[in-house]
DNA sequence: ATGTATACTAACACTTAGTACTAGGTACTA
DNA sequence: TAGTACCTAGTACTAAGTGTTAGTATACAT
């Protein structure tokens, strides 16, 4: 990526066409609410050459931009932050069993490898044993946890749930997480319920 | 919440205002991505209706809204779902020990309790883990975890690593997590280079 | 020196999804 | 019958664009 330091910026040196569509192109890509007004004071050409550049590069107009980023994470969002629980439960016996399918994607996965980060294949396990168990709320208190093989993304993570025990206001719960047959994910977790 | 038929819609029944009002409410709570115009359609009354509506409700336009959700998420999905690594790193002694702080919000937490959901804790943990051995990628074996104490939202997490033992591409890393010296978390990793 | 290509600017009409305001109509209500 | 609440209609205006046409400025080649 092209450096410029301020001073370049400030002193109206005209930059190449080419310095200046990559410039706008990793300007916008990380910063996508920026107008074409405020573009013209960062690159010192007129609003046109702006536009005229955005053209050449195929880069959508403002509202455009907002709109796919909003658009993007409104789904995004709700797979792991905001949802209670995480993958589709597709199976619930309250205080038995229950299994729940996550689809991975490559939002959830290490950029190099594409591996499934194991945060999220720990998350589906723990929020299916908090759904099986017959409870309003719990926390986990004990978890032993395996990671058999990684997970790629785009591999779709079936969880199965057993409660193995329950005593007082404790639960312990097996789940045990499988990629077409193969167990990739084991996870003993003890929770308490309050 | 009020539910109309379909027929209801195409008969041109009015609603009372406050009716189509609360509705109006859940329905651009649910998707904010609908033009004064397409709600014209919907309910049945002319655009200035539903501007007045609006107004009173205190609902921003189209445009503010999008920017809105698009602005929420911008940062929120940076937090969980697209980074490579959960929180904040202070400190690092690549092969040694490493600090990492995770500022905790709403969002992370059941709605119910106000107390962070488990995984969060462990995502932290489990990606400074990561951090501190020195490999370029590495996938969670085993992990031993235990919650301490529930953690509240908007709770600031203090991880600490350590790494205790290395053989061959496997690591034992140990992370103790702290909210105001409080002791909420403990892990044991058992982390696999490749 | 002149021609031509490339890059940039200017000007104008048009679009969408609104705000803000005025004025008129309808329907129940006192 | 007048009053009020609610709705509709219309106008003027705005932001942040698009699309088009025309004009300028500079560099390079002949």
């Amino acid at each position: 990526m092209l450096v410029l330091t301020r001073g370049e910026f400030m002193e109206k040196i005209r930059l190449s066409k080419k310095d200046r569509q990559n410039l706008l192109k990793d300007k916008l890509r990380e910063d996508p609410f920026v107008t074409d007004e405020e573009l013209t004071d960062v690159f010192r050409v007129s609003i046109q050459t702006i536009r005229l550049d955005r053209l050449e590069l195929g880069i959508p107009e403002l509202r455009e931009r907002i709109k796919n980023v909003a658009e993007l994470n409104y789904s995004k969002v709700r797979s792991i932050g905001g949802t209670e629980i995480i993958g589709e439960l597709v199976d619930l016996n309250l205080g038995e069993n229950g299994i729940s399918i996550l689809e991975t994607n490559s939002d959830m996965a290490f950029k190099k490898t594409n591996i499934v980060r194991g945060h999220h294949v720990f998350a589906q396990a723990e929020s299916l044993a908090m759904a099986v168990i017959d409870e309003d709320v719990a926390l986990t208190g004990v978890a032993n946890i395996k990671y058999k093989s990684p997970v790629n993304a785009g591999d779709k993570l079936i969880a199965k749930a057993q409660v193995v025990r329950k005593r007082d206001n404790k639960h312990f719960v097996h789940v045990f997480t499988y990629v077409k047959q193969e167990q990739v994910f084991r996870g003993k977790f003890l929770l308490v319920s309050i």
